[in-house]
DNA sequence: CCTCTTGTTGAACAAACGTTCAACAGTGAG
DNA sequence: CTCACTGTTGAACGTTTGTTCAACAAGAGG
């Protein structure tokens, strides 16, 4: 369909007597790239992270990611899906390292949604790259529903062990754990928004104080 | 600067013996662009609402925009002055109207915060463009720091008067606030971005039952 | 009527975007 | 070595972006 034209002068780089490139596996290459690609949404933003600067990220030419990926959009719901299953699983082992009781999980779960892992601008960033992506692009929208429903999960079932060992609350596992993720997700936002507005051991005392008065029937005073 | 040539042909669209186009004052032609700005965003989404894609909504040339707002950056955050203060006016006055003691206003806020005009797809990808914007400009976070500080403010200033009247709570206003705040947020959020999970309605309950059991002490069952 | 101010136009522009694809080249198999 | 496979290149493409500015014209004041 392009026209073709020969190339008019040699590359300006270097040419060492060596390859010029190293080939990879497909799968390799696949998961390289997608590190470059969050790489540069972390640090340049989303509107930022084109192709081009991917490309120049990972070392290779532009053509190599719709060639890997098709689409842009595909390499972005990867990314997504890569980040969102880190940043769960990551959670899941600080609880699963806790040896204690639910209550003591739990704290592991608050106390790890308030680490700096999370507390951090430029996650805060790629968030809201998929969110922004999310209503435009089914493919990602469909990512963001399997791994927020995941999440839910896990805390639905750590507040219903916690229930059924100091007695039920004042309000169903189920909508228990809506109400701590959205305040666990309104605090990160807003913390990220602006950070000097509260601590995250503020932060951590809102989430306890929640799950104390709310989730069981404990007044902590 | 720039080559200059004679049109080659004219207007394809009617031109009528009547003028062309309408004058309006500065300020009359600015408040019409942060309308079709708004509109825009509300309706395209942010990526695609373009200079032209504005100035078509608005019935006038791409040109005009920059004339009047200098860039499109300065129209945005114009934008969102304008939406930010919209909002908390239009709550504020649903406080107002309530004529009872702290704890119905609050109860009018948490209302009023789960109120079909909130709890909108349209709205919340404007909002997700402004926090996308704010890193990369000043102009925008300085909007954003003063508008969200007035809204925490609000806040802040009834939980006051509710624990001045109902006693004291488990929290101090200023965290209570915050923790309000971020519930609300959070779980506005998460309706936006998945309206299935809960219903308005719990997510008033929710709502109010943090504000019974944190900032009073009052126990629900 | 003419004049001046100023809101308005829209083609041109430079830069950046995602995508395409013919050509190139590394790598292992025969 | 040769061959075929395929990962890789990068210029060109078509589109879209925000911005510029010489030219135009509406409308008020004389």
């Amino acid at each position: 369909m392009y026209g073709w034209r020969l190339m008019t002068e040699l590359p300006s780089h270097d040419r060492g007597p060596g390859p010029r490139y190293r080939r990879k596996t497909a799968d390799e290459r696949r998961e390289a790239l997608l590190q470059a690609a969050l790489d540069c949404i972390v640090s340049l933003g989303v509107e930022k992270s084109s192709i081009r600067a991917i490309a120049e990220r990972a070392g290779v030419s532009v053509g190599l990611i719709n060639h890997h990926y098709g689409t842009k959009e595909a390499l972005v719901a990867a990314a997504y899906r890569h980040v969102a299953d880190d940043l769960l699983a990551q959670i899941e082992q600080r609880v699963a390292d806790v040896q204690g009781d639910a209550r003591q999980k739990l704290s592991a779960f608050i106390e790890a949604s308030f680490s700096p892992v999370n507390l951090n601008g430029e996650l805060f960033r790629v968030w809201l790259a998929f969110w922004t992506m999310q209503s435009t692009s089914p493919e990602i929208a469909a990512v963001h529903k399997e791994r927020y429903g995941a999440y839910r999960a896990v805390l639905e079932g750590m507040i219903a062990d916690l229930q059924s060992c100091d007695g039920v609350g004042q309000l169903d596992p189920r909508l228990a754990a809506i109400g701590l993720s959205g305040l666990l997700d309104g605090l990160w936002l807003e913390w990220c928004l602006e950070p000097a507005t509260f601590t995250p051991a503020e932060g951590i005392r809102l989430a306890e104080t929640w799950v104390d008065t709310v989730a069981l029937r404990r007044d902590v005073s």
